[in-house]
DNA sequence: GCCAACGTTGGC
DNA sequence: GCCAACGTTGGC
């Protein structure tokens, strides 16, 4: 299993969306490194939940990957603001994935919580001027994550 | 293939 | 809402 972090804006779909609905078409990613580590997940990764452009923002809670990646629909639809007049059925551009609710953290970890602690130094995103929405985690990154969203 | 101009992300 | 730091586009 794999660890993932993925970031979306609270206001545009929080963990509480997630856990009323059950699951979530992760789509309208147009970063090409990012949909490069999404086309590597699998069913079942967990992912940690980040709100950016939030206050605070940081890590709210966990969900998982419950579909395997698959060409991101909106790319087609050109009524869609995810519209890509590039990207055909035939040779698509862009990758969706589904993610369903784990679990919602008592306190959102805050980015300046985990910039404080030297453990999370290489954590890719405690590093200034990465704007990557989709990061791979270190096993020991996401255990810690979990340990202090406990206490 | 260089690189200036432009657009976007995302913390603050 | 500002703006630094990126990524992308497109002329050449």
């Amino acid at each position: 299993m794999r660890y993932w972090l993925m970031k979306n804006e609270p206001t545009c779909y929080s963990l509480d969306d997630l856990k009323r609905d059950g699951s979530y078409v992760w789509d309208g990613v147009r970063n090409y490194q990012a949909r490069n580590l999404m086309k590597e997940m699998k069913v079942g990764d967990r992912v940690l939940y980040y709100y950016s452009n939030a206050n605070p923002t940081g890590i709210a809670g966990v969900a998982e990957i419950i579909k395997a990646p698959y060409p991101d629909p909106s790319q087609f639809k050109s009524a869609s603001e995810y519209f890509d007049p590039k990207a055909t059925i035939e040779n698509p551009r862009w990758t969706a994935v589904d993610v369903g609710f784990v679990e919602k953290f008592e306190e959102v970890i805050s980015l300046h919580e985990l910039k404080n602690d030297p453990f999370f130094d290489d954590m890719i995103v405690t590093k200034k001027g990465v704007r990557l929405s989709v990061q791979p985690v270190s096993e020991k990154h996401f255990k810690r994550v979990i340990k202090m969203s406990t206490q």
